[in-house]
DNA sequence: TAATTTAATGCAATTATGTCGCATTAGTGT
DNA sequence: ACACTAATGCGACATAATTGCATTAAATTA
C-alpha cells in the first residue's frame, strides 16, 4: 500500500502548486500540458485526499474542487475555512474565514463543507 | 407564468412536510405512494426553491436535498443554517445552528451552502 | 543486473444525478 | 364551452465521477 513515485503524480501536485485557487479534474487536466488519462487524475486526486496532500470542496455546482492544503497553511487559513465559488469566473477560492459552529457532542462531525457562492472581489469591480 | 395548483405539486409537499428532514428527489419519489416522473419531481421542487417555498441544499455526496422553509421558521431557525448529513442513517438534517462569516464587501454573497457530515445524534447512540 | 511484486495507469463501460425537447394533458380565466 | 399555456410524461441527453480489467512500470529483493 506504499505510494510510488510517478510523473503523473507529480504533474497533478506541480499544477495545483501553481495555482492560487481550487481547481476540478478538467481544469487541472487542461492545464497539465500531457495527456494524462481523466480516471488516473481522479485517483490520483482522491490518493492525495487521503494522504492529507489535498483538500476536497463539494461546492453548490454539486462538482468537485481540489487545493493544496500546504497552501492553506502558508497563507494562515484555518483548518476548518470557508470557500467562495464565483459564477463568473468559475473559480474557487479557498479564504480565510474560519468556520465556527456548536453542535451538541452527541453529533459526530467528520466533514466540514462550507461554500458561498457569488461575484468574487476581482469580478465585482466591473 | 402563474403557478397551477395540481396533485403532484400538493404530493411532493405533502411529503416535505411530514419529514422533519431534507429529503432527496429518490426519497421523495420512494416515499410518496403516486407514481410521479422523475423529471416532473425535480421540476416541482426547482420551482418551489424558486417560489422561496423549499430551499436547497448540495451535500459533500453531490446530491440535492430539499428542505420547506417553512419548517426553518417553525423551529426558529436562522436564514443561513448549518446542515448535518448523517453517513450512517443517510439523512440530512437543518440544524439551528446560524452560519456566521465577515467577508469584504467586494465580495457579493448570493448562496451560503455548509454542510457538516459525520454521525448524528440518534445513531452515534449506539 | 535480473527477477519479482504489486501500485499505478489507460481504456472502455458503467453508475448516478440532473436537465431538456417535445408532444400531450389539464388547470385557469373568460 | 373555449382559448391559453403551465404542467406532465417520456425519452434522450449531459455531465461528473467511479469501476473492472488488462497492461505498465516503480520499487524491492535476490
Ligand atoms: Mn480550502
Ligand atoms: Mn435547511
Ligand atoms: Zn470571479
Ligand atoms: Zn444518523
Amino acid at each position: 500500500m506504499k505510494r510510488r513515485n510517478t510523473a503523473t503524480k507529480e504533474a497533478v501536485l506541480s499544477v495545483l502548486n501553481s495555482s492560487d485557487k481550487a481547481m476540478s479534474q478538467g481544469a487541472i487536466e487542461k492545464k497539465i500540458g500531457v495527456n494524462i488519462n481523466r480516471a488516473t487524475i481522479y485517483r490520483v486526486l482522491n490518493r492525495y485526499c487521503e494522504d492529507g496532500v489535498l483538500h476536497r470542496i463539494v461546492a453548490d455546482n454539486g462538482k468537485q474542487y481540489f487545493a493544496l492544503c500546504e497552501e492553506c497553511d502558508k497563507h494562515r487559513k484555518p483548518l476548518h475555512h470557508f470557500h467562495f465559488r464565483c459564477e463568473k469566473c468559475e473559480t474557487i477560492e479557498c479564504l480565510p474565514e474560519p468556520v465556527h459552529f456548536s453542535l451538541s457532542n452527541a453529533y459526530v462531525v467528520e466533514k466540514v463543507n462550507c461554500v458561498l457562492t457569488g461575484i468574487c472581489k476581482d469580478c465585482s469591480k466591473f
